[in-house]
DNA sequence: ACCTGAACACCGTTCAAGT
DNA sequence: ACCTGAACACCGTTCAAGT
């Protein structure tokens, strides 16, 4: 790739996740992105194919976060503490990139979506949780990677979608964690 | 109202129902909709003011088996028994209404959604199943009927979104289930 | 190779003109 | 009072023309 179009990609993706993080992505139109970041609309085309590309683009930076959350969640504490300290940092991750969780969430078992990579790295984490509580008996026979998935998933859309503060989040993510950890 | 456009309002409804049921309501145009209900698109927003008014009204039919729903769970059974007898008929209820479930969780605590009365129906069957479970003392303290409403709505618009079987619906309401009740 | 910007198609919504 | 349908504004996407 020319020096002058890796410059414009990557200036394009920094002017997005701002505009994108704070009004959620149906509200900022292409036209704006490519204004703000001083291209044609054509140019943003030629980097990213939709917007949904473009979108996935935006949510990369996240993908680099989620192995080292789940490190730090498994690195000490009780099996519960362990769970939810992981449960409450990916909620918190996703909530910072408006309707990410939904999308995400959403597009768990696709192969053909434009996520289908960030769901990868949703699901291996899940289970490097899963193992780990596993090994420790402390999983509820019959639970699953995907199941965890889509509960924390669904968890993490309600919480981005209606804008909850965390004192609103965590006794959910309490309920899930009483289900899932044996009794 | 006259007659004819009485007759007018109940068709457009009855037209745009199966069409949104079936694709969803982003996929179904407003054009699309006056074109199957034979009237021009200026009546169809004489009817409803925006898109999401003639979507609640689609929905209206859904509020009168909420408590159906809820009298039917509460009739027999453990707490556990009503418990998911309640919360597999609402996603099942909302998942035959492509998008429903994730419109009314996400408009919660908000009055000035056009979904509010929904909300509200949806608040107060989440409040019978709970008053009923507390006095039967099976409720984890610190449980609201706010929190049910959004763990069960983030469910079902997982299972909405990605169409999935009650096979991998139940699992998930187990979760729930065990995190709700008192261990 | 890459960029520009006019143009297209589609869609939610409005409104002047009719009955 | 209610209906019609042309028209508007906006937005995702494309493409012929340029460098």
């Amino acid at each position: 790739m020319r020096a002058d179009a890796q410059r414009n990609r990557d200036r394009i993706v920094e002017v997005a996740r701002p505009l994108i993080r704070a009004r959620g992505i149906d509200a900022v139109s292409m036209d704006e992105i490519a204004k703000a970041a001083e291209v044609g609309p054509g140019t943003l085309y030629r980097h990213f194919p939709t917007k949904e590309a473009l979108y996935d683009a935006v949510l990369e930076a996240w993908i680099l976060q989620v192995n080292d959350v789940v490190d730090k969640a498994l690195t000490s504490g009780t099996p519960r503490e362990q769970l939810l300290s992981w449960l409450s940092s990916y909620v918190e991750l996703l909530t910072a990139h408006k309707g990410g969780a939904a999308r995400i969430t959403a597009s768990l078992g696709d192969p053909g979506s434009p996520y289908a990579t960030k769901c990868d790295t949703y699901l291996n984490a899940n289970k490097r949780v899963l193992d780990r509580l596993t090994e420790a008996q402390a999983i509820r026979p019959g639970i699953d990677a995907m199941q965890m998935c889509r509960l924390v998933g669904g968890v993490a859309a309600v919480a981005d979608n209606s804008e909850l503060e965390v004192a609103a989040i965590t006794p959910m993510l309490d309920v899930l964690a009483d289900g899932i950890l044996v009794r």
